[in-house]
DNA sequence: CCGTTATATAACTGATCTTTTATATAATCG
DNA sequence: CGATTATATAAAAGATCAGTTATATAACGG
């Protein structure tokens, strides 16, 4: 995938996330994903190559059609920077001026 | 948090996970935050404002300065969405229509 | 070969995003 | 009070985006 910039815009779209949510189920056309939703089938098209684009999706050749399926890497890589994030802040969850801070913002906190 | 189009949007910007790595090793003022960047002191605001109203971090008030830190809630909200795709993803792997659509693959590609 | 089905591409529009400069607010220090 | 520091807001320019319609490509079924 090695794009987190693509991989998170493709994801910050809920029609790319609903697309994904039902790719999880399994393989689909583009024109079964597009049943769903109130759009045209080109701005689904558009979707898919953001989400292909972003290592998310691969999709095959199968005559005329070309079903898409999910990518199981490209999760597994926004875990990755995420579980970066969760751990420092983990690590620092328990330091006194992070508690102090705490404290601080409950007096000082704006109304 | 809420927000899943807000908090993948705003991590789709390099500054923004740039500025949120740095928060995770604790809290830094609108100041220290701009420091590394070659950006202006605007331009920081305003990624500060995208990455509070997505719920990734919180301020307080400490006299002239609004220190931010991170918001341990939001990433573990993202983390839980992008559990629900690994999952159904992981159930599915080990179908024998995935194994059977993976060997297409393989045979029908475009070189 | 012809019509149909599945999908992609192009051109365009309106909205939204990033960044800049310039200015405002508001707390602090002497 | 007056200058300085820390931050926010506004206005404007340029880029990018999501969606539309219209059209192209290309495989299939008869």
């Amino acid at each position: 995938m090695a794009n987190l910039d693509a991989a998170f815009s493709a994801l910050a779209d809920p029609t790319r996330r609903a697309i994904l949510a039902r790719l999880a189920l399994g393989e689909a056309t583009v024109m079964e994903l597009a049943e769903p939703f109130e759009m045209t089938q080109p701005a689904i098209s558009r979707h898919l190559k953001v989400l292909e684009g972003a290592g998310l999706i691969l999709r095959r050749v199968e005559g005329t059609k070309r079903p898409c399926r999910l990518a199981p890497a490209a999760v597994a890589e926004i875990d990755q920077w995420l579980a970066m994030l969760r751990q420092t802040l983990a690590a620092n969850y328990n330091r006194l001026d992070d508690v102090l801070a705490e404290m601080k913002t409950q007096e000082k906190a704006i109304p």
